[in-house]
DNA sequence: CGCAACTGTCATTAT
DNA sequence: TTATAATGACAGTTG
């Protein structure tokens, strides 16, 4: 056996070099595209493949690979880590998925506020209580929110739970990798091949990701838990207005949190500090916007700007408070919040959310956002008298201009209408506001348990190579010593159980189909060749690979459980050679005999009845050269090299299936949890989006509010505070800001304005 | 008995 | 060309 070279050549026929781009194309964007059908993501496949967008182009090409050759060998050989379930024998396949995840999940690491959306979810106040914005008050709230219920429990319990139904999951795939040192030995590698030659299943593996990665994907899993209460907080016609709100936003979100603190202290420097009078009367244009539809691409970057732009702005205090927020208070939405909030005259704006949206945060409740206003005037019923004068005056005064740079800037103001399509508005339309809440429910109630399974798989790569270890299913049914595999751990055991249900504990002493056995038995059979009956064995452990009771607690792999490994003796050939039926009344010698006889596939009855002076492992397994000396032996007739030449293609054959099934059902379970993978992706995405655009309508309400009380506080010669329909303030591209009658200002707009939306008087 | 699942086998094609 | 692998299709076995 040492001698044995690799008998499954074939695969070193088709080196890895050889897979054709044309494979990875077609295959590769065919199953991408189901995937994305499947997930309702709409995007042009090309056009990412064009642009290289590394994880999109991953998540392209790496399922195609399922269909490719599988490099066994080579994989093995590189003794890295892997999960896969017992039929799982594309490493290629599981590789590529590995890889897509890693880089899906590397995505998190740009996104800002990974912790801040953890805050305010863990701390949202479904109550609406003000006070909410600190963190430890949520808790208690967040178990009340309609999708908690529905979803579970709360998330704290909720993690552990996920790690329990991980750790099932990935025994119930047989995945669960041993605790094995990475350093193998050569007699390890050597006996990986063995064992891989005897049609052994490759399935279980350890994972490539470490502790790490697979906290990553908790967290992840916990923000998905989270947004799915965020988001259940959302009333249907309220998420359209946010959608429009957020298009307002949008436009001119991007930039403005740098230059707030320097502008808000000129401002006040110069403003006499007295109560603010005018505040409820100021509306602010930044609140109102139009909807520009966007493509998603431009979105992506936009929304990656804004983040990398406010990323210190948006913080979890602001969440919290945009999530504390009390649900359905339109009463709160009128502008009076000015008068209650303290403005502090140097503060930053990053203060100023902090201390003010607390009070603040009604403007920017869910409830709010949901009244049925579209764009412009979503807010204008909320305002009391004279709220169009106050629009006008916002629009012309360009405050919007303060905070954002130009180039990001789309002329917030209503009446300047958006200049820049808005990037993030586009996204989060009703529909899609549905799509991330019905996502989400789905995920955590769904597809929880094989997220939790992939988690698990993850979390138990780290112990190593487990193509070899007496855990996989394949290696227990291998293993040539064959007896340590009833000792094995409980995931082999089953196996071995469902061996032994069919065959005594003798199952063990010959290591079926392992060359080890051949090995073992090479003397006792060429000393017995010549007698021409060999008594084999039975290969009980022939269909080892599918652990019935690791299978059966996997969904997909319940009905995997069965092992018609045709004891019966079928052919007339070999009906002579079993016992008689009485034969069990017979000493347990014989009755272990018969047991044989019967786990014997026909072709070994076969080859027994045809006197065939070796193994049908051998037969099957040796290598060509070996193969023809080892005939070249023997004196066989025409019948016996015919019957020899079929038991060898049958065997390989069935090899060669029991592969091809292998590979096709870890294809599927690929897709699947590829499928799995992208939607939680595009759902936490999408959570993100909104955050954002929540956090940025906040710090736009911030500076309106400021506005607003820096107007207010604003007194002309006589003590008499300006009107808000006659002077606004205009801030120039230095930071000063100056008070200009309102004509001058509206005509300033109006200069900017591409689509004019007058709502002056 | 019928059905579903699993498995082996054959034929064909690809490598 | 040969050997082998891959795979669809079919049939047998089992629960």
């Amino acid at each position: 056996m040492a001698t044995w070279s690799q008998p499954d050549s074939g695969f070193s026929g088709n080196p890895p070099a050889m897979l054709s781009l044309k494979k990875y194309l077609t295959e590769g964007l065919l199953q991408f595209t189901i995937l994305l059908s499947l997930i309702g993501v709409r995007v042009d496949v090309d056009t990412y493949l064009t642009s290289q967008l590394p994880p999109l182009r991953e998540i392209i090409l790496g399922p195609s690979s399922a269909y490719t050759q599988t490099q066994f060998h080579n994989l093995r050989n590189t003794l890295d880590g892997y999960g896969i379930h017992p039929k799982s024998i594309d490493l290629d396949n599981y590789f590529t998925a590995r890889r897509l995840l890693s880089q899906v999940r590397a995505l998190d690491r740009f996104q800002v506020p990974t912790t801040e959306v953890n805050a305010w979810l863990v701390h949202r106040d479904p109550e609406g209580s003000v006070s909410g914005s600190q963190p430890s008050s949520g808790l208690a709230l967040e178990s009340s929110s309609g999708l908690q219920d529905v979803t579970g429990p709360d998330n704290g319990v909720r993690e552990s739970e996920t790690e329990q139904g991980f750790s099932e999951d990935l025994e119930d795939l047989g995945a669960v990798a041993p605790p094995v040192s990475g350093d193998l030995t050569k007699e390890d590698i050597d006996l990986i091949d063995i064992l891989w030659r005897q049609d052994i299943d490759l399935g279980a593996g350890r994972e490539i990701f470490d502790y790490s990665h697979r906290l990553k994907e908790q967290d992840v899993d916990k923000e998905l838990q989270d947004g799915a209460e965020q988001e259940d907080t959302w009333p249907g016609e309220g998420a359209e207005a946010l959608a429009q709100n957020l298009l307002v936003d949008g436009e001119t979100g991007e930039s403005f949190p740098a230059q707030f603190p320097a502008d808000i202290s000129s401002i006040t420097e110069a403003v006499p500090s007295e109560p603010p009078g005018l505040q409820n009367n100021l509306l602010s244009p930044l609140l109102t916007g139009t909807e520009s539809p966007f493509d998603l691409e431009q979105q992506w970057q936009d929304l990656m700007s804004i983040m990398e732009m406010q990323a210190m702005e948006v913080n979890s205090s602001t969440s919290e408070i945009l999530y504390n927020a009390p649900p359905g208070d339109p009463l709160s939405t009128n502008y009076s919040l000015a008068p209650n909030t303290p403005i502090n005259q140097n503060v930053s704006l990053h203060q100023a959310s902090l201390g003010g949206c607390s009070q603040d945060f009604s403007l920017f409740s869910p409830e709010v956002e949901s009244l049925p206003v579209a764009s412009g005037s979503t807010l204008l019923p909320l305002v009391p008298s004279n709220s169009t004068s106050l629009n006008s005056t916002f629009g012309s005064t360009n405050l919007a201009g303060l905070f954002f740079p130009p180039q990001l800037n789309g002329t917030a103001n209503d009446t300047a209408g958006p200049e820049l399509p808005d990037p993030l508005g586009g996204l989060l339309d009703e529909a899609m506001l549905d799509e991330i809440s019905l996502m989400d429910l789905a995920i955590e109630e769904g597809f929880n348990p094989v997220q939790a399974s992939q988690l698990e798989e993850e979390f138990d790569s780290d112990s190593g190579l487990s193509l070899d270890s007496s855990h996989s299913p394949s290696s227990l049914s291998s293993s040539e010593g064959s007896s340590s595999s009833s000792s094995s751990s409980s995931s082999s055991s089953s196996s071995s159980s469902s061996a032994s249900s069919s065959a005594s504990s003798s199952f063990s002493e010959e290591g079926a189909v392992g060359y080890s056995s051949d090995s073992e038995t090479l003397d006792l059979e060429e000393a017995e060749g010549a007698v021409g009956y060999q008594p084999e064995y039975s290969k009980f452990c022939r269909m080892s690979y599918q652990d019935p009771s690791q299978l059966s607690c996997l969904p997909y792999l319940e009905h995997v459980g069965h092992n018609h490994t045709y004891n019966m003796a079928p052919s007339a050939l070999d009906a002579a050679d079993l016992p008689p039926p009485g034969a069990l009344k017979k000493g347990s010698k014989e009755k272990q005999a018969d047991f044989l006889d019967k786990q014997m596939s026909r072709d070994e009855h076969r080859a027994r009845a045809m006197k065939i002076p070796f193994t049908n492992d051998k037969i099957i397994n040796l290598p060509v050269e070996e193969f023809n000396e080892l005939l070249s032996k023997y004196q066989l007739s025409e019948a016996q090299l015919s019957l020899i030449r079929d038991i060898r293609r049958r065997g390989k054959n069935k090899m060669a299936a029991q592969n091809c099934r292998k590979r096709k059902l870890d294809t599927i379970l690929n897709l699947e949890r590829d499928v799995e993978d992208l939607q939680r992706d595009k759902a936490r995405l999408l959570r993100e989006k909104v955050e954002f655009l929540r956090s940025l309508r906040q710090m736009k309400q911030k500076v309106q509010s400021l506005y607003q009380e820096v107007f207010g506080r604003l007194r002309d010669e006589n003590g008499r505070p300006y009107s808000p329909s006659q002077y606004a303030l205009q801030y120039a591209g230095d930071g000063s800001v100056l008070l200009i009658p309102r004509t001058l200002a509206d005509q300033q707009a109006r200069r900017q304005e591409r689509k004019p939306k007058d709502r002056r008087k």
